[in-house]
Formats: C-alpha cells, sequence, structure tokens
RNA sequence: GGCCUGGUCGUUGCUCCGAGUUCUUUGAUCCCAAGGCGCGGGUAACGCCGCGCCCGAUAAAAUUCGGAGAGGAAAGUCCGGACACCACAGGGCAGGACGCUGCGCCAGCCAAAAGGCGAGCGCAGGCGCCGUGUUUCAAGGCACGGCGACGGACAGUGUCACAGAAAACAGACCGCCCGGUUCGACUCGCCGCAAGGCGGCUCGCUCAGGGUCAGGGUGAAAAGGUGGGGUAAGAGCCCACCGCGUCCCGCGCGAGCGGGACGGCACGAUAAACCCCGUUCGGUGCAAGGCAAAAUAGGCGGCUGGGCGGCCCGUCCAACAGCCGCGGGUAUGCCGCAGCCUGCUUCACCCGCGCAAGCGGAGUACACAGGCCGGGUCCGUCGCAAGAUGGACCCGAGAGAAAUGACGACCGAAUCCCGCGCGAGCGGGAGGAACAGAAUCCGGCUUACCGGCCCCAAAGCUAA
RNA sequence: GUCCCCAUCGUCUAGCCCGGUCCAGGACACCACCCUUUCACGGUGAGAACCGGGGUUCGAAUCCCCGUGGGGACG
C-alpha cells in the first residue's frame, strides 16, 4: 500500500479545521485526531506533527514523523475513504516498539470506524 | 598529529533522474481560461464554431525496470568569501574589525603585468611572563618545558577601592640628626653667714628653626636593585656589578641582539578604559532577487521628485520624467537550485526583411557530445603503514508540514559474568553501537561525540 | 532558513554604558516575633540572587571570548 504525495496534508488551514472540528484519541505515545470529509470518497489523508518540546532534536523529530507515517501507509485500508488524520508525536514515539505502536493504530482506527462523526 | 564514522541479506516504502508500456488530455511556466494568422459563421460581446495554413520547448498521469540519495561535525551562526538587489558603490565623518618578525599555505578577490589583499593555518625566530633544574648571599645568568588579543602609556584625558605616613610633574606626618633658646636634673667652680645668685660640663624635656628621606606593621603596586665606601644622620652623594635612558659601533632581510661611551635615575600600572598610529570594511541578505496571457494602449486614473538604507557632501536619473494601479482566486507556480566549461540545439526578448502569419541573425533551458574537476570499484607502481600516484569503467543528493526510511534476520566492537590456563590467552553466555539530519553555495573557527586504523616521540618490558 | 535581542533573590526589577563605595539595593511574596479573643490590616526582624566556563585586570554583576537557555522579526 503506497503513501502518495496527494494524501499529505501541509496547508495549516487544514490542520486547523481537523483539530478544531475533528474528535481526538489518546493513544499514549501520540494523539490522534480525525475528522471526515462530507461527501469524499477519494483516499485517507495524514498530517504529522512533532514538536520540538515533546520530542527533541531534529534526529528524534524525523525519526517520530517517519514512523507515524509508516504506520498510516500500513493501516489505511481500516479508515473509512474521505477521513483526515493529524498525528501529534509524543516523547514515547521513538521508545515504543514497532509492534506496539501498530497495535494502538490498529485500535485507534477500529473505534473511529465503529462511531461515525456526525 | 593524520585518516575513517559498523557490515551483509530479505520484505516493503519516499524523493529525484533515465528508459519502456498504457491511457487520456493534446496548445503548455497555477486555476477560472483559450497557440498564431486568414476566410466564413455565430454572439449583447469575446478567447465560441467550421475550414485552411503556419509554428511549437521535447508536457501531464499510472505502471514496470534500472540508477542515485545526509555529516565530520550537516550543529552553533562566531568570522571570511561567492552570488543577488540597492547605482558593479564616489569623497568625508561616524562606526566596526584586525595588530611582534620572516617565509610558506589557504575559499577566493583586485591588477594589463609585476605584484597586492585575504577569515585563518603551518614552520622558523624575537621579546615578555610562568614553572623546573643548575649556579649564586642576592639580583642576574644558563638549559629545558609551557603560555602570550604581543602596535603605542615622554599625543592627550580618566581611574587606581580598602589598608597605609604617603598612590603619581611626589613629598605633608612619625622617626633620625644638627646647632640655638627657655625650663628641669646632676655635678664642678666662684660669690654670700644664710636663703640664694653667676658661670661652665653632661643628660632630659618643651618650644621655634634647619638637615634628611635610609626606616615606618600597609598594599596588586612605595619612585632603581645588591654590596661597599661615605656622613652629624643620611641620600646615585661616590664606587663595583646589574637594570634604565641617550648616542656611537658591529651583527641580522627583520622583530631585535651584542659591545662601548655618556647620563646619574628624569621613565608606576591600566589601551579586553576613552584614545592615538597603521591596515582594512558601502548596506541588506536566497524569506536576497527574477519571471508568470493578449487586445483596446504612443490609453485612462492617482502621486511629486526619486535613488545612492547611519550622517553630510557630491553625484546620477529626470521633469513630454519616474513610480503605482487598471477582473477574481491561491501563504500560487516556476526560476534562483545542484560540479564547472565549451560546442550543438533555440520559447521569450532584441535586430533586419515581410501587409500579416512568418523567415533570417543573435540568444537563455532540457537533452546530447567533448574536456576538466571530484568520488567509487578494479588493476599496476611506490611506501613499514595509514596512504600516494597512473590507467580503465561507473557515478555527480536537491526536499519544500520538508525525501534519503520502516520492519525483520545474521555477523558484530566496548563492557560484564562463568570455566580452563603459571601466563599471553582460549571457550561459553549476557550485551548490543557515540554525537547527531542537508535547506543558496564555498572556506575557516568553535562546540558535541562511541570507537577503530596509522605515523612520530618518550618511558618500561622482552629478544639479540 | 536568515537576522536580531535578552538572562540578577520565589516573582517583578535597580545597578552594567564609564570596573572598587555591592559578601549586590527596592517592591511583592515566604518565615519568625509583636499587636488582636481570633483572622485581616499594621509594626519589628530574618533568610533568599549576578545562566555556565575561560581570559584581561591588583580587583569583574559590569570589559572580552566560548558555550547554555529563553524571546522576537522577516513570506
Amino acid at each position: 500500500m503506497r503513501f502518495r504525495p496527494e494524501q499529505h496534508i501541509r496547508r495549516p488551514g487544514e490542520f486547523r479545521t481537523v483539530r478544531e472540528q475533528g474528535r481526538r484519541f489518546d493513544c499514549g505515545a501520540f494523539t490522534l485526531w480525525h475528522r471526515r470529509r462530507e461527501g469524499a470518497v477519494d483516499r485517507p489523508r495524514v498530517g504529522v506533527v512533532a514538536s520540538t518540546a515533546s520530542v527533541g532534536a531534529a534526529v528524534q523529530r524525523n525519526r517520530a514523523k517517519r514512523r507515524l507515517r509508516e504506520l498510516f501507509r500500513q493501516h489505511q485500508d481500516l479508515l473509512p475513504a474521505g477521513t483526515d488524520l493529524v498525528l501529534v508525536a509524543r516523547a514515547a514515539v521513538n521508545r515504543l516498539d514497532y509492534p506496539a505502536l501498530a497495535a494502538k493504530f490498529a485500535d485507534a482506527c477500529r473505534r473511529l470506524s465503529s462511531t461515525p462523526h456526525a
């Protein structure tokens, strides 16, 4: 399953929309915001955030964002079409091993699919 | 001191490049939104429709294969430069930076050349300070090592707290010494019956005067040092050595050094205080900056000087001039921006010709070809070795909420534990790789850091 | 990314330009005592800091250099 450039959320306005109108799941090592775009049928999109204060220096920030993007790439078929995600990294992202992160992410995907957004 | 920054394999992703296939759009630097010309049609109008001609830059998406893809510090942003714009940038003032000498190197820059500048780096040397050793009463000398933002303190100004008698063209105080007067004590002589008086020696004290600066617990620093002579006491007052200053001579490319004569001490510290001298620097920074749809149009509307970004001068462009605006949307797209140069190619713009499309010239991109530069692999030569050098082949990061990864397996350094061995070590197990992520580029400095390899020096051990 | 600025008691600040008078001053807070039946107010008193390292200097919060940590501007 590929991860295409048009699946990136890049604009500050889109980030703001997801975080103001979407819902939040606390997944321990990261925070997941999600929002369904009305009438959209294209693939789910994602934006990744890693701040210096919560994650650390540039190496840690880049590594956290890569791992979160990889989570989305491998599990994006669990998400309904037209879903926008914002993943906010915390310090534990780089400490947990990958299967634990994948389990948390898959669980969050199933929960947001079972509780459809208004 | 130099060099290097774990390895192999598998599955699956990301960015860029090349080749192929498929599909649609074909007209094209983001979208609404359209290549140009001619003829005809249509429309409120047009970029719409049809036909013909001409030109064109070589595009977009999906997919397959192949190739490439973080550092020695990519970091801090402390310096220097390239590059871009402000006028390829002028004079002065202000302000900043740098500062022993000689030679060499260095990203680059200036110059016709010779040559010069350059953040800094290296080698050799000079001077100063510190440490150790030696010699010496000491100062000083010599040897070795370390450190130095190392121009100038007789151009000027400022500051030097506390302590201390005194803190900056020195001399007030204590003290020491001298002689004088008054007073007192002791003693001697003379006069007097006595009280006492007069004169003298010595000592002390007080007072006024003079000499002197050796000494005065201090202090970071006390106005040449040590020793001797000398003196009433003392003092470069005099002498020797050392230090200092001026002059002369000699040596050295030079910083400076050595010697001699004279002076007779007049010269405190601080310039990472102001400052002076010499050299040098215009400002802003890739978020610099440039480009991105016609026609109406030598048009309409608005503003009045503007630029040289610290200040002044001066100068430049000008007043028929310059600047801004002339549909909407979008933190828009593209270039700058991916080793360099040359050739080839040729959108725009420019020049010439043509009624016009266009044609010819010149000319920027991608691609292609060649050369140079850098890196990798293989081979040869040299070297004890890290490595150097020659040839062949291959390659040359470029993102933009920001690619260069994720996961797994194996090998694996440091370190720890167990067993064996006199010992070097051997076997097994645990353990699992530092600092850290390009953002216009190059050079330097600084800071962070697991380890590995090599060279040089010294000491110890072993062997000869 | 590029370019600037700042750092002093628990908090807000003075001192820095031009070094000594600073074992660093003030306000609020905290603590102790007094006042009050008690609390508050008030009074008295005490504790408490120069971001780290190096250098210049006799002497550094102040001057210079290198770091660390904050903050800001530029589309």
